[in-house]
DNA sequence: AAAATATATGAACATGTATTTATATGTATG
DNA sequence: CATACATATAAATACATGTTCATATATTTT
């Protein structure tokens, strides 16, 4: 079930538009929105993120660190394995949400 | 009403990727960022944008050129000004998601 | 305890980009 | 047509950041 849609109208102080561009940065990069898209449904390894997308270990664990402090994934060990995951559903949402954007219709009064 | 929930599961082509990645780089940045929360519910001319949130004229100008191209915004003009808005309401659905992925309570294993 | 495996971290580099300054384009008005 | 007003654009700069390489930490296994 989808949460309830709150009004934008409380929440205009710069702490908040701070945290929030924060987020939306971290997944404006391709290498972090993939990570974060294998995260999305099932926890996953490092390793397994590094192999699947093909990108160095270094680079994933960088990335993850970044993902987790921010609180977009969170982390779980198991043995020697770290396995991510997407912290919470609204991640997904908010994803969703963009997508459906991509595929809406244009109008614009003015050409490209 | 919101729109339905598309699965994620195909669209998966870099393209898209990209796409998604661009349109969260954009979002991603405070002086964008509050660009846009200015423009979602009402047309609003750059100068007012300007001067409203005390960012120079051109600073804006160049962002929302940004966020045109992106069709995050759709302009129109009006005489000597021109308006931009949100080009539609899946920009609002994803800065609320967003918000309420702030608001949600941390439940990570380990701690900061 | 040593070796092996998995992950994390630090420094360095290269690239990207937000912002400013100056100027140009477009639109209405005297 | 010239002036004023509103917006857009170009070049330059300062700063941020994604990636790599090398190395450290953590956990299991022999």
């Amino acid at each position: 079930m989808k949460p309830q849609r709150r009004p934008l109208s409380n929440m205009g102080t710069e702490e908040d538009i701070s945290q929030l561009a924060e987020l939306f940065r971290l997944m404006g990069d391709t290498s972090r929105l993939r990570i974060i898209l294998k995260c999305l449904h099932t926890p996953i390894s490092v390793s397994d993120i590094a192999t699947q997308l093909e990108l160095s270990q270094s680079l994933v664990s960088h990335h993850l660190r970044l993902l987790r402090t921010a609180r977009v994934v969170r982390s779980e060990r198991r043995g020697k394995q770290v396995f991510y995951v997407a912290a919470d559903e609204h991640i997904q949402c908010v994803i969703e949400d963009m997508v459906a954007h991509i595929s809406e219709p244009d109008q614009n009064e003015e050409d490209d």
